[in-house]
DNA sequence: GTACATCTTAGAGTACACTCTAAGTCAAGT
DNA sequence: ACTTGACTTAGAGTGTACTCTAAGATGTAC
């Protein structure tokens, strides 16, 4: 196995990402992104397993996990093959969380459809009242 | 038409619509629910079209809209029918905003859904390797 | 080599939406 | 009448997740 040679700078990461570089470092900060290398002046070059880790990271949080449970799921992750049940079990109850989120968000469209429909009869109503 | 003799103390509004007494009066305080009548007592009696209206915020809320859009919208409701357009093109945009977070709800639950899938298949390796 | 942008850190500041506190008034049961 | 719990207010406090600042080191283009 080779030694992964992609080399990206904290700018490159976040335009890749969509995070910013602030929030980056606070995440490598805070224990959510393992330690990443750095060159020879200290400034981070990121290889490609630290962007699929951080490519993960921003799809729990973009489904609403906190991010202390994120940390959760960090720290399984460091402990290595030994966790990966635990790992499973919080990624599933994570998925019902965004299941349940998605059918919340349909039925509360489905208000706000209706609301739509009721101004656009009223619109059509005072059309025809202006004739 | 015959006045609403629907009495709800803040209690009853709270259990009714699952916000809390203190995010009701939040909410009139900063514009978001229009004066409620009160009793001789000074306490808030809630009648069945506040109750309509609230429920109609909190569907707005959970579908991600910022508070600060939400009093525009108060404000666009208490000004009158001539601004009915205005209302519904709001609406729609909230509309469209509440059908990209599903789809990307999904598009984000297919990968942790990728990723379960994965920790199956070596939990499964595992118990092969352990026969 | 000289600008000028980008990187580093620890720690402070911000935005959002509540959530609670204190001090006092009011209502319902016995 | 008395207790217990709910109500009132203005304003302070909280939790979450960033987001920015300052001061200084480094990298890149001309």
């Amino acid at each position: 196995m080779q030694a992964d040679l992609t080399e990206l700078t904290i700018q490159e990461v976040a335009e890749n990402t969509g995070l910013t570089a602030h929030t980056l470092r606070y995440y490598e900060r805070i224990g959510l992104i393992f330690p990443i290398n750095r060159a020879e002046s200290g400034h981070r070059r990121y290889c490609s397993r630290d962007l699929d880790w951080i490519r993960f990271l921003t799809c729990l949080r973009k489904t609403g996990m906190p991010v202390r449970e994120m940390k959760r799921f960090a720290e399984l992750v460091e402990q290595g093959d030994s966790t990966i049940t635990q790992r499973r079990a919080l990624l599933e109850t994570h998925r019902r969380r965004i299941l349940n989120t998605i059918r919340e968000l349909q039925a509360n469209l489905s208000a706000v459809e209706w609301k739509i429909n009721y101004y656009s009869d009223l619109e059509a109503e005072y059309r025809i009242a202006d004739d």
